[in-house]
DNA sequence: TATTGTTATACTCTATAACTATA
DNA sequence: TATAGTTATAGAGTATAACAATA
């Protein structure tokens, strides 16, 4: 034959709807489709807006690594992006005076003051999201999410 | 002040650890540094993979809009991709007899081969997060992730 | 020498609009 | 006119390597 047909059967492989990484990708999908014009609002990409919310959850100011861990952002891309923040004056950038090799992050009043002004509506749809699926299960998948990123790192 | 130093305490949203969005981003990276290596000794992108993946679970061959919709990827995208994977011979492209504007796509006999030849990697893979995290929970996370996105497409 | 971070480069994906072909 | 899909275009992120400055 020349074309091809499809055969599932073929393949000893679980079913698409059953792959992790799938189910994963569709609830992150399905839970930003939420957040997302909130964001477009404000001109913020999701990779801007992880930068933000991680300088803003920090007590600190962070260095490049620490938001590159935190974010899931390589070096070149937080690199560009803190360059974008900066000219925008959302993000503060200074020099670690114990070490001149590594920068001091953090947000500026306007980028506080952004941060502040978006999480009414953040909460908003939290609240929307709990309401509909229960707060009690939302602690319960958040627990499991946890835990399965720990049951990936471990030793292999 | 001039620079700024980060106030969490003044801004009422919840923890960074606690975004629903990061846990599941995190979720997804810790999970899909499993799977990356078994794509990338094959040449493929996640988003690559995404669509050998739907086209091997269908019982019949998959239009555009079919696979866009179940691998979260735009059209643009998609046409290239799907550009890529005919070029390697992996899909085959036809059109649809009723309507000529429909393309109808589905794995060639290498195309086959290849999934077929990857899912052993995959399923061991599985078996080790089944193993560390406990098949239940894993049943029990894919439950809830499903219903997550039942719950966030909800009539508003 | 090792580390922190930026720059260089090439590729891929995102996103919107404009377009072609078909219905 | 509406729909399926591609092409155009601009922007942003991914990934690896090379590099500069500092330790």
């Amino acid at each position: 034959m020349t074309g091809a047909t499809p055969r599932q059967a073929e393949i000893a492989m679980r079913s698409f709807d059953r792959s992790l990484p799938m189910a994963l990708l569709r609830a992150r999908e399905a839970t930003m489709a939420l957040f997302r014009p909130m964001l477009a609002a404000h001109n913020l990409t999701e990779q801007q807006w992880r930068v933000l919310r991680a300088l803003a959850a920090a007590d600190t100011a962070l260095d490049v690594g620490q938001i590159a861990a935190q974010t899931f952002l390589l070096g070149p891309s937080l690199s560009r992006i803190l360059n974008n923040l900066e000219r925008r004056a959302l993000v503060h950038r200074a020099t670690a005076p114990e070490d001149a090799r590594r920068a001091q992050l953090s947000l500026t009043e306007a980028g506080l003051s952004l941060v502040g002004g978006i999480a009414p509506t953040s909460e908003a749809t939290y609240a929307q999201i709990e309401n509909r699926f229960g707060s009690e299960r939302l602690d319960g998948l958040l627990k499991l999410l946890d835990d399965l990123v720990l049951a990936g790192s471990d030793s292999e």
